[in-house]
DNA sequence: CGGAATGAGTGACTTTGGTCGCAGCACTAC
DNA sequence: GTAGTGCTGCGACCAAAGTCACTCATTCCG
């Protein structure tokens, strides 16, 4: 399989460039570069010039901020078939956000002008890109409803029943589920801090909700924790 | 002047359509409906299925999140020009916030179907769409910023000197600018509440940057202000 | 086998945010 | 007038978030 065929292979994979022809995938590809970040490697920082649209092939890309005090926000986590920078291409600002790759990662990369042109040519793009910003969003008014409105205590509720609902597997007298990482990852997906990942597991524990083993959780009830979300309980 | 002659006026004053041809001005008025909405008049809410794009004529619409416990999170305050709701014209899903008339407000309405055949014949629509959504990302982007990283205190200072960068205007021994709106309002803009905004208001008097008359501030130390953004002084 | 590095648990403490209750004040309606 | 009503200013108090300074375990590596 030529380099080329693999990049429409990928293209195809997108759910941004899903529904094309192959005709039209290949014309992208054409346009397309391939890159490779190591696991921890920066794709790009907040403020630098915008470039173009990063394509997910293999692995994950975190996009978030982070404060002059060291503090960091996730805003986003996109896997294969995700893209990265969608907007900023549209409108030559700077890129609101940091991006690293969260794990070794293959990339396809076009540039703004030739996305700018395949767009004018195939106005069934835009409204799909228009689709994903949206999604994106609609991501980014639940973080602010969550930062603004929930406690940490029920944002990390949150992404226990979350995680429950992706991959919990049944383990004994209640679901199995691994933490997204380290505390102090997941510290920066809730927007605080490791000891106070640290200490609401336990706490969640003492009242009977959870059974905490490091990284490995087990909810015992999990109702119990979806009410936490709802009220301060 | 009729009433389409009307709607075409309004259209080519927004942003999304300032670039188009009277001929498709005229296309797309035709189209439009006019709707009239009192101040404080709710013209969809949170969660509601979505209907189609709203354009601003003339007044200003708040986009805000509530919560269960009545409070309020202001995502952003559109004047004339402006549009409500552009992206979930895209995807169906329904709005993620609210929206209300922050004063009386003449509204051009524009049902998705008919974006969406528009925007598929004019390429460059979609484009200039992209580059609104953007925008308001961005902006979103920001206020996640300022909730996860910034304090109650930081986030009303930034507020004082953009305030007095808009439309400060020189008093005495300082700038005199305008709250925007009650202590009620600033502290949904900021995700608090009122109480938090009145505190800070008398401590930055107490600090000697600021004099305040109610809702009338007088500035004194803009550069003392805008000091407290960076570090938590 | 040390020993550095990393991640996790924890107690004491400070700061910030938020709630409650109430009082003063301006403005309006009756 | 007087009785509302909406906005503001406090003070007391409580809860949540964040900081600091550790200890303890595990892993990885020379």
């Amino acid at each position: 399989m030529s380099e080329l065929d693999n990049r429409v292979t990928a293209l195809g994979a997108t759910s941004l460039f899903a529904n094309l022809s192959l005709q039209e995938l290949r014309l992208l590809a054409a346009h397309a570069v391939r890159r490779n970040y190591a696991q921890g490697e920066l794709l790009f920082a907040e403020g630098d010039a915008c470039r173009g649209l990063h394509i997910i092939v293999t692995g994950k890309l975190r996009i978030f901020k982070s404060s002059a005090s060291g503090r960091e926000q996730v805003l986003a986590v996109e896997g294969p078939g995700g893209s990265v920078a969608e907007l900023p291409v549209f409108d030559g600002a700077p890129y609101p956000a940091s991006v690293m790759a969260a794990e070794d990662a293959q990339i396809l990369f076009l540039s703004r002008s030739d996305l700018h042109s395949f767009c004018l040519a195939h106005p069934e793009v835009s409204l799909k890109l228009l689709a994903v910003v949206g999604a994106r969003l609609r991501r980014l008014v639940g973080i602010i409803e969550e930062l603004s409105f929930a406690t940490v205590r029920q944002r990390l509720a949150a992404v226990l029943v979350r995680q429950a609902q992706q991959d919990g597997r049944p383990s004994g007298d209640g679901i199995e589920i691994q933490l997204p990482g380290t505390h102090q990852e997941v510290a920066h997906q809730l927007g605080t801090v490791r000891e106070l990942v640290s200490r609401n597991l336990m706490r969640l524990q003492a009242e009977g909700l959870v059974l905490v083993d490091a990284r490995r959780i087990i909810i015992l009830d999990l109702p119990g924790l979806s009410a936490i979300l709802e009220s301060g309980a």
